[in-house]
DNA sequence: AGAATTATTGCAACAAGTTGCAATTAATAA
DNA sequence: TTATTAATTGCAACTTGTTGCAATAATTCT
């Protein structure tokens, strides 16, 4: 579980499970299937997606375990959450890089956003308010320009 | 149930039960108990803290109905909902304004902005996206002044 | 390797919110 | 006023997510 002599693989980015092992916690079989799922997902994924993946090669497995472990993740900041207001919450790996979402209310269109979008928003209330707003993965709702015209 | 002659009452602002009726749905005593514990509450209110000050008065009252009308004064634009992060979705009456909130993550403070904070934002989205945001009663998260110190 | 420790898990019960459906009832017509 | 009709309600079952607790198992110690 630990690289040779300090080197680093090709493609290795220090997957979340190490990450996680090297902060003191446990390695278990559903943690590296949780996971595995997550990274391997190329989209957002959700709980229940995760569990899906999980159950077909570890049926014991609980859906509890699966949100416990992204509770673990999200406070160790290695992954982030977002509502895209379809019923089920999202998830990211933390390192596929920040960015936010507009989510279309007729459409259901997400269009991607780029975190520079916030930063006159997070300036704002740093300075009127002196709060330093949180804003790591948000969605904000609303109608595309498909669907206004 | 209707003003007399066109005039209306002092302090008479067309209430959300009057609103509802006149856009052709039914009065129903469960109705204007819940709309009464909307327009009564000097705060946010929950569908919870409806339902227990309704069931005092009418122990046959289900929770559903709160949750139903609830969404209907929603669809009419007459209450906005927001999630403050407490667990439970807060609502407001639109009558009381267009505004949002700063939550502490830290201390659970609330702090009140002002619409116009969303302004830039919102005409950025529409310049470069060509996306109307729907943000009515917005809650972000993050940490106050007094927690930074 | 085997025992001790304690983090982690599965399970079952719970909470907030949603939904299909049959019974009720508000609004309307007769 | 009574009958008609369709909106509304209560109820029960369901969904997503959370939590206490006893059993399990990963890690550490001997
Ligand atoms: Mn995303
Ligand atoms: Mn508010
Ligand atoms: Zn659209
Ligand atoms: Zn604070």
């Amino acid at each position: 579980m630990q690289d040779h002599a300090g080197h680093t693989h090709p493609h290795d980015h220090n997957g979340l499970l190490t990450q996680l092992a090297q902060a003191g916690y446990r390695m278990t079989p559903q943690r590296a299937m949780i996971v595995d799922a997550i990274e391997n997902s190329h989209n957002h994924i959700s709980a229940e997606e995760i569990y899906s993946s999980v159950v077909t090669r570890y049926p014991h497995v609980n859906i509890s375990t699966v949100y416990r472990t992204l509770d673990l993740l999200k406070a160790k900041g290695l992954v982030t959450e977002t509502d895209l207001g379809n019923g089920r919450v999202s998830y990211h790996p933390t390192s596929k890089g920040h960015h936010h979402h507009l989510v279309c209310h007729e459409c259901q269109a997400i269009i991607d956003l780029e975190e520079s979008v916030f930063i006159e928003l997070k300036s704002k209330l740093k300075n009127q308010y002196g709060f330093m707003a949180d804003i790591e993965h948000l969605a904000i709702f609303g109608h595309c320009s498909k669907c206004i015209s």
